[in-house]
DNA sequence: CGGCTTATTGACAGCGCTATCATTCGCGCA
DNA sequence: TGCGCGAATGATAGCGCTGTCAATAAGCCG
């Protein structure tokens, strides 16, 4: 038996289709009695509108793109923190009745703009999700603008001023993870930079500098490393830190995977890890807490941010558009195995 | 300006819209003049079809919906080979024009059926993938199957007879770690089994069991431990393996994760790796490169199996309908620096 | 109670495509 | 030249919904 259709719960409940299509859409101008009988219908016949008939006709798809970076031309796939941003997306999604279309592009192809003009225009994506670090590379925001999709940053820091965007408070948490560091005794505090493509990158750097004002402690330059974001750069680092002398005791890394790469220096150079060496790194990716000692870490909310940028989309398409602008959702520092107090 | 629709190419090549049509969904009967007539008035007028028309015409959608177990229920979510399925099904889908809807969901859910059925009934996807362990639940493949959707299994070991499906050689391959870790002159080697709901499990044991006689070994019960595929569990059965005299040399987990914590239970009692003790895991999550030591692993060609299985779905659709079946993808051994040569 | 304004509701025309079925074309054969 | 038949093509009716705009009902004022 066929399903039902928008006519049959017009039928039932007594009213015209367009009176049970603004009930299903939630539209205003219908009187409460109307849009019970509506609703009985509805339930009565287990009725669920046709997507496709939906998108037709309204010229546009009740569907969000979700656009990351490849994670499959990384060094070591840290994929948790996609993972994490599909999750909070697609929850946002499925409450609102909208689709999710996840799209992992990368960057370095020459082609990626074309591309993406391509997928937006056909399938008409009610709006876009554009992850960090992609959503501060312009010949991504270019191609997605040019189609005129509404769209929402999930990015570091400021806004571009064009867009809503939604961001976490990199800087702030990392002085903070700073000053716990500091809190700890700790006095010669290193940090490892990472790729400077992402945004995030800088922002740390300053909350690590904050941290260190803060707590009352001098900026060395010679305490900070320049990775490049993968577990190896990290070891790079870590080997040319831990060769000073006297050696830091606490390294911050700008991201797991450099801190995990700290992690495998310490424990092959039998240094240990946190009596005689501190790290804390930033994502808390999976690995993280899976590796031993488990790494200090600051959580980025992404499956929230991620919730928060489809709501705010989905608004958008029924008449509520953002204001260019930022929220902010701020992060966590959780502390693990890997730090502690500074040695004597 | 509007985007060209079907009878803009129409008008432009002079011929029916039916006939572009044909053209496009490459049907038969269309004479060769005509067919590139067509095709020029297209990449001319940059035609692309909407998708939602196209659905709504045709009563079902161009898209695969991916189901997977729901990683943010793990202890410690692994979601690397989400990754990795999710990527080989959107290339296959992508070339072929369809979407992909992922839905992860949760089996421990008791209305996991109910919600299944209601999705696959309100976006009526022409295909549905499942991967395991959902694939092999009873409740998860009577809700798909009661839809009459089309599906492919992404399994372990043997089909379920009705629906054709790929999988790879866990048993044989874990033979092959088995017989590999002999050969380095392991004789006791141990086994730690995983979560019985996954089928993959009693396979990779078959495999180890046949590992041993192929390598004239004896098998010992006492050499098996039970773990349920976390870390934890794997830490566990690790401490009571340790405690055996003598020790076994090496210990293969039907994991990574279970192989992880193995690992770190080595590590913290001193234990040498793989100089003392060589270790194996199964599956080759990111994790498994990332701690040191690597961990020698299985890989499963999970994204080479969603793209065959996203295949077969959509020639399907197309006429060609496959067999019940299995199609076998074969894993390979990665040996990394938590294996070795058995102590003296 | 009439005249207005505003809140509800409905009729109907597409949205862009596919499916059905009729029509036309092209060609072999008598 | 005409007939028959399969191949190629086209006319047309929806698919199920939303948007527009007109029609109707409900308040509200004096």
């Amino acid at each position: 038996m066929p399903r039902p259709t928008i006519n049959d719960v017009a039928s039932l409940a007594g009213v015209s289709i367009k009176t049970v299509s603004r009930v299903v859409n939630r539209e205003p101008n219908v009187r409460d009695s109307t849009r019970k009988k509506v609703e009985k219908a509805i339930s009565q016949l287990k009725y669920r509108p046709n997507p496709s008939a939906q998108n037709l006709a309204a010229l546009r798809a009740r569907l969000i793109v979700l656009i990351y970076d490849d994670p499959s031309y990384y060094e070591a796939p840290s994929a948790g923190y996609i993972i994490n941003m599909q999750q909070g997306a697609l929850s946002a999604c499925q409450k609102a009745g909208f689709e999710l279309l996840i799209h992992p592009c990368n960057y370095r192809d020459r082609k990626v703009g074309t591309e993406l003009r391509a997928l937006i225009e056909q399938v008409r994506p009610s709006g876009i999700i554009i992850a960090a670090p992609l959503s501060n590379m312009p010949k991504i925001a270019r191609a997605v603008s040019d189609t005129g999709t509404p769209c929402v940053r999930l990015a570091h820091g400021s806004g571009n001023g064009k867009e809503f965007s939604v961001a976490t408070n990199d800087r702030e948490i990392s002085a903070e993870m700073t000053r716990y560091l500091a809190s700890q005794g700790h006095t010669r505090i290193a940090f490892i930079k990472g790729n400077k493509q992402h945004k995030a990158v800088g922002n740390r750097f300053d909350g690590y500098r904050d941290g260190l004002r803060e707590s009352g402690l001098p900026y060395l330059e010679e305490l900070v490393a320049e990775g490049d974001n993968s577990i190896g750069s990290g070891e790079e680092c870590a080997k040319k830190l831990l060769r000073m002398r006297p050696r830091p005791t606490a390294i911050f890394a700008a991201n797991d995977d450099m801190a995990a790469g700290v992690l495998r220096v310490a424990t092959r150079q039998g240094i240990k890890v946190p009596d005689e060496l501190s790290i804390a790194g930033c994502d808390d990716i999976a690995l993280a807490q899976q590796i031993y000692p488990s790494l200090t870490t600051i959580r980025q909310p992404l499956s929230t941010m991620a919730a928060l940028a489809s709501m705010a989309l989905i608004e958008g398409v029924r008449g509520k558009p953002r204001d260019p602008g930022l929220e902010i959702v701020p992060g966590a520092i959780l502390i693990r195995e890997s730090t502690g107090p500074a040695p004597k």
